[in-house]
DNA sequence: CGCCCCATGTAAGACGTTACATGATTGA
DNA sequence: TCAATCATGTAACGTCTTACATGGGGCG
């Protein structure tokens, strides 16, 4: 399968794209008006991502005419393109994820639900406990180390890195345990349908 | 005057060698064994990095012979090299910053006190409370919007960023306080260091 | 008519990643 | 002597940023 690898703007398209089929021009719009405004909006980073993804085979556009409007591309994702999407989520959470940013491990989950069902979100989850539950020991570790030779504001913004995580930790099990609350009536079809 | 812009490794460079003297090698090992590893310890970005700052007259490289190893070229900030630095450190907080992510002030911040002195430092904290104190209602606003159509995991996924930005506002508050605490002194000194 | 919004795209340049290259010194 | 570590660097490549280009459609 498509061996190249694909940068975090990509699988946020592919994300978006899978929830619903997009323009580029919407897709933009998404990045520069909701949550999601730390990816760029910029037509010279999207366009570009878009038509990768088109020669990967993970997305298809068609042309619309519609409306007298000027041609307006809509893209879709392939069944490729979902299983690219899918397999990006249900990845194991690693050390150097964690350690690089969680908010790649954020886009993924996300997407779960929608894209991989319910027990991708769940697996991703315990996942990320994991990772921080080991994590957490080695920052404690360093702030005890540091504690003599670093200077206040030096050892104040470990202390904040060290809060982020024990605080996403415990966003984990309340995650958790929001999905054990909820029986699993709503179960996203996972089969791909044929096309 | 230094026009060109300066990456965050390049800030990161700067920083380090604000509080000592330090070879290529040596800052490498600091990204690779600190908790500083979010940065790349890799040669191909930090030499270049290096020769970009040398060049912009921001540091100045002094090669040395000693002890019959292999030359090693160790860098010291200019005059300017801190001049820059503490400009970028006493920058406002701006709202880009805070959505782009906070690594880059919480970066800032850890170098205040030795490059800027303690008032930057309590400046610094102060910028960042006022525009997460200004930013967090508008990401509970867009939770409150999107209540509706948001599947479970993309809703936790914004509850996440949320309590992030709460705990990082939370440690503001404390680390003001802690400023507040010690005694005002420019120079920071531990107590068990004699003056 | 002029201006702004929709909608797509390209071009130049900067930066980081990965991989490779070089060479001296230390220790097994 | 051979491998590992210290120490510096280059080359190819991909991606993002910034800025510019193009063109239709609606509106005052």
């Amino acid at each position: 399968m498509s061996g190249q690898a694909i940068s975090k703007l990509g699988y946020a398209l592919l994300g978006l794209l899978q929830a619903r089929p997009a323009s580029g021009y919407d897709l933009r719009k998404i990045f520069s008006t909701t949550a999601m405004t730390s990816y760029s909006d910029s037509p010279g980073a999207i366009y570009p991502a878009l038509r990768r993804l088109r020669q990967q085979g993970l997305i298809r556009g068609s042309i619309e005419h519609g409306a007298g409007l000027r041609r307006r591309q809509v893209f879709t994702l392939t069944t490729e393109g979902a299983a690219e999407l899918k397999s990006w989520i249900t990845r194991p959470v690693t050390r150097a994820e964690v350690i690089r940013g969680v908010d790649e491990v954020m886009l993924r989950f996300a997407f779960s639900e929608q894209a991989a069902g319910r027990e991708a979100s769940v697996g991703l989850l315990k996942s990320l406990k994991a990772e921080l539950t080991l994590y957490l020991p080695n920052l404690h570790q360093q702030r005890a180390d540091g504690k003599a030779t670093m200077p206040t504001s030096g050892s104040l913004a470990l202390e904040s890195g060290i809060r982020g995580y024990e605080t996403l930790l415990q966003w984990t099990k309340d995650a958790l345990a929001t999905f054990a609350r909820q029986p699993y009536a709503s179960r996203q079809k996972k089969k791909g349908a044929k096309s």
